[in-house]
DNA sequence: ACCCGATCGTTCGTATACAAACGATCAGGA
DNA sequence: TCCTGATCGTTTGTATACGAACGATCGGGT
């Protein structure tokens, strides 16, 4: 596998053209720091880590919730009742991605299924009792969440960037 | 996609108090919709859909990368040598994550490693002839992707969203 | 009554993403 | 010298995330 088609790399010859070596392998202007796809990752990725960490210290560990598990448990309970692929839509999740999330909030006994009479197809999924308390013992800390994750910016920016990342989401 | 937030809670009658079972299910405020978790969630989604779309169109499926081997391939591009964790690390991989993307570049032949006397720990990577080639033929594909990610922006508010979205990411 | 396209939930395969643990190696100090 | 902490890359396990295919079911049109 180690192929020796590489150790080339760093033969900086310039050309009389006068392009740069760097710019050459690179390409020019193109800054992976300054790509609005790498900055969403990297947003993403401190928010999950900002998330994972606080709802640890508020409901402890073995409570805690991902973000994904927390959004669909949110949702479901603000609608009351959803088939699992309508909550999945409403939660931006493909039904494979559903099925796991669904599943394991089930394994926990936040969340319980029934079969509707009327479509043989779906399953009526809903909130148990310890999923209303789940949500009503890690709201405070979603909250302080969302606030961490925007600490970064001023109150105005933060309202501003709160409004372009929406267009940005859902253009 | 006419999102219902119609659907109240099922066997609901409306106290004389004046509160919604609705926000007693899920919270006050807390309307999942506008958290930045769930927008960064959103956008980082669309921009992956977009990636994946409009490369695709420009190399060919079978030639397309992931936009975190794009990510990892342009840094070591740019680097023209490193070592399998700092590169990581530059790109924000942990090192689990960096070995699975690295493989995947070296099955292709995009990336070779080899063995550092220097230190036995690491080993040094670096890219190929083929790899520099995938970058060429990729990059204008690569601005494009970054155009029509902020393409719900006007040209002003993208500095600022990316100034903004900066400071999330890296604070 | 039948058919046919659409939808439901599931499964498989692949690719991030991270925690945790591991052996190997390096660097520095007692 | 030896020891100790740090770093390297790997592996395992879990959790998104999506494409693709699947059988079951629904609904509309004929």
């Amino acid at each position: 596998m180690a192929d020796d088609t590489a150790l080339r790399s760093r033969d900086r010859r310039p050309r009389p053209g006068g392009e740069d070596a760097a710019r050459e392998a690179a390409g020019p202007d193109y800054v992976l720091e300054h790509q609005v796809g790498h900055l969403l990752r990297r947003a993403h990725q401190r928010h999950a880590a900002l998330f994972q960490g606080m709802l640890a210290d508020a409901v402890g560990s073995d409570a805690a919730l991902t973000p994904t598990q927390w959004a669909a448990l949110v949702k479901l309970a603000g609608l009351g009742e959803a088939t699992q692929n309508a909550l999945g839509r409403l939660t931006a999740m493909d039904p494979a991605t559903t099925q796991g999330v669904v599943r394991r909030l089930i394994a926990r006994g936040l969340v319980s299924r029934a079969a509707d009479p009327a479509d043989r197809r779906t399953l009526k999924l809903s909130v148990t009792q310890a999923g209303r308390e789940a949500v009503a013992a890690a709201l405070p800390a979603a909250c302080a969440i969302s606030e961490a994750t925007l600490a970064p910016l001023s109150d105005e920016e933060r309202d501003l960037f709160l409004d372009l990342l929406q267009r940005m989401a859902f253009a």
